[in-house]
DNA sequence: CGAGAAAATGTAACCGATTACATTTTTTTT
DNA sequence: AAAAAAAATGTAATCGGTTACATTTTCTCG
């Protein structure tokens, strides 16, 4: 009825008339503690439902065993997928996660950081907010040598880890790929140029163009948000260029599902009239139609290499430092959307 | 250049030559101590970057200010609503959050809650997996009294608070809308009865059937796991029946989502042969054409209640106990998928 | 068999806060 | 101005582990 008292381990060493040291060792699986001992006291232990208290351990030996993760915004898939990735190995290690959004903006993700900072975490997994232009809210955790690793959105110059994808590449792929189809008036819709992902893409798309001998123009690069929204306000903009362009490469899906429908809404043809290319893989991506050609890469593996960095380093078996920046592998699916059959009239 | 040393209440009641307790007390702003040294206090905290040690407070308070959080899975739009939703109101509280995927899976589930309770977190939030059917993981929290709240997948005859809407009537309206466009033959896609959300969507299905003087035909309900391949496995199914129905109630968009491309592909026309209703308003039912007819709830005020409601409890302002369930409105969002124009030839 | 090495166990300080209770200081009252 | 009440501060035990160092027990081998 009443709350029973926690079992701690002076309980067991009492009802065994030993002492709390070789309890204590026992229960860590100590190799001095004698095996006939270690059984009696894992056998009294379960049957008394003895928990260890974390924060007793921990006040002793000031490690958490939790993981900070701060990210832009949980609800994309990609980023659902990245977290599951971390929380799978984070469990097998016998971590937690405390995870927490920034919603895109800088003083949130400070405030967040703080927080974890306080909460004493042992290491930090993070992708940067859009306008986060300082790292300074970082630099309590590297004085205290906490480790601190970026994915996706990463930051340059700085002593942290980087987990990403070759998005220059990427986007060069894409780009290259829509010049490929006959495209020659190509657009960029993407966000800030803060953060790399979207920089990098930025300079795959230009280097696309500028080895096939095709003008880069300023006024084909449309910065935004990257929400749908931002996608429909794209298309208003790009219907009001003349000629109208051929093609549109979007940092993101779920904006380049908003600007073809209100494209599509136009009565504009896609990709007959205009071709399309995103970056994700949404699922969103297979729903809208025509189907999205897209640049698919591994969230879920992202999340997993992320956590597991973090965990070798916490436990000494590699250093962060050793390995500065991992690139994971990303390919071009090629759906409907950038497809040209016939040609347009 | 080495890690420095923590500051701790003893390195500030040594430099204002004060007692520990003054100092464990004017930080934590206990109206016992006066304001002026409640102002050295602080100040001097600030200016050596004190920060308290959780885990000395922890261990002396046996509370730890984190909730658990088990739900199914984090991928969806509706659950990161919720999630967002939480994280917000926690935050402020200054409660942390741990949460934790089932994958749908009871066994996952259960260790989950066994992984939370040894972290001993103060309180659990959660979300039923499809195919758990006992809640015994569950007492080891009623046992030591630790609140529970079930939200959205909710359980009966459970002591716990639960969170949800009123499922059948927002299937009985969804299911009436359909009927009053001219539909009869209406087959239902679903998932498990072993969950309160599935089971009342289909008492408010065929509720609305009886109402209208429809007979309920056991072979119009599909139960599945709810994917978009379910989907598209019922559309199979569908296409079989003869006649075709003319009209589907699906228990999630997404599921709704896989069917309706699945069926279109084989050349079926939505809404002029067949009219669909989905649930959860996700994103994705304003991509597809056309657009999904669908029950709009509110997954992020559904977070802050669950939230609000527990760290309340846990601060003794409100018994979990007063309250046993709280439903949230609901609403039908009527799209083109359901629209009967002409009728079809 | 007995000395020394190895294995097993024990002692006690420590981590950094909270808080019941005791004591001192300040304010109010008469 | 002294007594009583109120406000402020201090003392010390406590939470439940970890671990350096000390001690005891067991084993090994000449």
């Amino acid at each position: 009825m009443s709350t029973e008292k926690e079992v701690t381990i002076y309980d067991l060493a009492r009802k065994l008339n030993i002492s709390i040291a070789t309890v204590s060792r026992a229960l860590k699986d100590d190799p001095v503690v004698s095996k006939k001992t270690k059984k009696k006291i894992a056998d009294l232990a379960l049957e008394l439902g003895y928990r260890s208290n974390n924060f007793a351990r921990n006040l002793r030996t000031s490690r958490t065993n939790t993981i900070g993760v701060i990210i832009p915004r949980i609800n994309s898939s990609f980023m659902s997928s990245v977290i599951a990735g971390m929380e799978n190995v984070a469990n097998s290690e016998g971590y937690n996660l405390i995870i927490s959004q920034s919603s895109e903006s800088a003083e949130k993700e400070r405030v967040n950081a703080a927080t974890l900072f306080n909460s004493r975490v042992d290491g930090l997994l993070v992708s940067l907010a859009y306008d986060t232009d300082s790292l300074a809210h970082f630099e309590p955790f590297t004085k205290k040598k906490i480790p601190l690793i970026f994915f996706d959105r990463t930051a340059d110059k700085t002593e942290g880890t980087c987990i990403q994808i070759d998005n220059l590449r990427a986007a060069y792929e894409a780009t290259t790929h829509l010049i490929s189809q006959g495209n020659t008036r190509i657009v960029h819709i993407t966000a800030t140029p803060k953060r790399n992902v979207y920089i990098d893409r930025l300079q795959g798309y230009q280097q696309a163009l500028a080895d096939q001998r095709i003008a880069f123009r300023e006024d084909y690069v449309i910065v935004g948000n990257l929400s749908q929204e931002a996608g429909a306000d794209a298309a208003a903009r790009i219907m009001e260029m003349k000629p109208l362009p051929d093609a549109v490469f979007v940092a993101n899906d779920n904006c380049a599902v908003g600007c073809m429908t209100a494209l599509k809404q136009a009565g504009i043809r896609i990709p007959a009239d205009i071709a399309f290319a995103g970056f994700n893989n949404d699922p969103v991506s297979t729903v809208i139609e025509p189907n999205l050609t897209t640049v698919n890469y591994p969230g879920y593996e992202m999340g997993q290499i992320a956590a597991r960095s973090l965990i070798d380093h916490l436990n000494g078996a590699s250093s962060i430092h050793s390995t500065n920046t991992i690139i994971l592998r990303s390919e071009l699916i090629v759906r409907e959307s950038s497809i040209r059959r016939k040609t347009n009239p």
